[in-house]
DNA sequence: ATGATACATAGAAAAATGTCAATATGTTTT
DNA sequence: AAAACATATTGACATTTTTCTATGTATCAT
């Protein structure tokens, strides 16, 4: 399987829980640290601090301390690649597999 | 959790493996139906037939039968709903709860 | 009708995921 | 140094997902 897609599921992946894609939702227009969006969510500490963890190992957040805090933004770069690919993926294109199946 | 966020992650979710993302590449440029995907994946007809029933149930793709063959085509319209409101995610927003964080 | 073809369903096992309570770590305050 | 605070890690358990084999169903060809 190409890389491509192996990567943009894994990002995909990360955002296909409705409590992580609100909490990019929430990241979208700035910085939060972890106890202010988890103010927002019923759940405990650890599972936050968990979902914080896959969206930071998606690449789609960043994470930085300040001073007790871990304060969490969006890698907006990453994600702008990964919004512009899946529209790729859903464009048609000439060179798709389906069109060689078509040939037969 | 509101509506729109259980929805779009369901559909994130179906597209979050990346054979089934690669499906979704595949039938962007038009109709295919179930033999000629299973040709292009090392998996067996159950685990596609799986793979697309969730595909299908997500609202992504539509199937049809045609004699013996089931052809599967994108649900464009759901897809391009699903893209401009991942793409409002994405997106600064003055009504996001950060700056409501951020008054305090 | 019979057999062949294309796909779906059922059942099961293994792996991944979500969530918690308990505890550890790092930082600031006193 | 001790206490308090914010977050991370560990260990456990339940649920979901992935994938298979075996079998069922619908359609076509003979």
């Amino acid at each position: 399987m190409e890389q491509i897609y192996i990567n943009t599921a894994k990002m995909l992946k990360a955002m296909s829980d409705p409590k992580r894609l609100r909490i990019v939702d929430m990241l979208s227009c700035g910085e939060l640290c972890a106890c202010e969006i988890l103010e927002e969510f019923h759940i405990t500490q650890p599972t936050l601090s968990h979902d914080m963890r896959v969206l930071v190992e998606a690449g789609i957040v960043m994470d930085r301390r300040e001073g007790k805090n871990i304060y969490y933004k969006l890698d907006k770069e990453t994600l702008d690649r990964m919004y512009q690919t899946l529209g790729k993926v859903f464009e048609d294109k000439p060179d798709c597999i389906c069109h060689k199946c078509r040939k037969n």
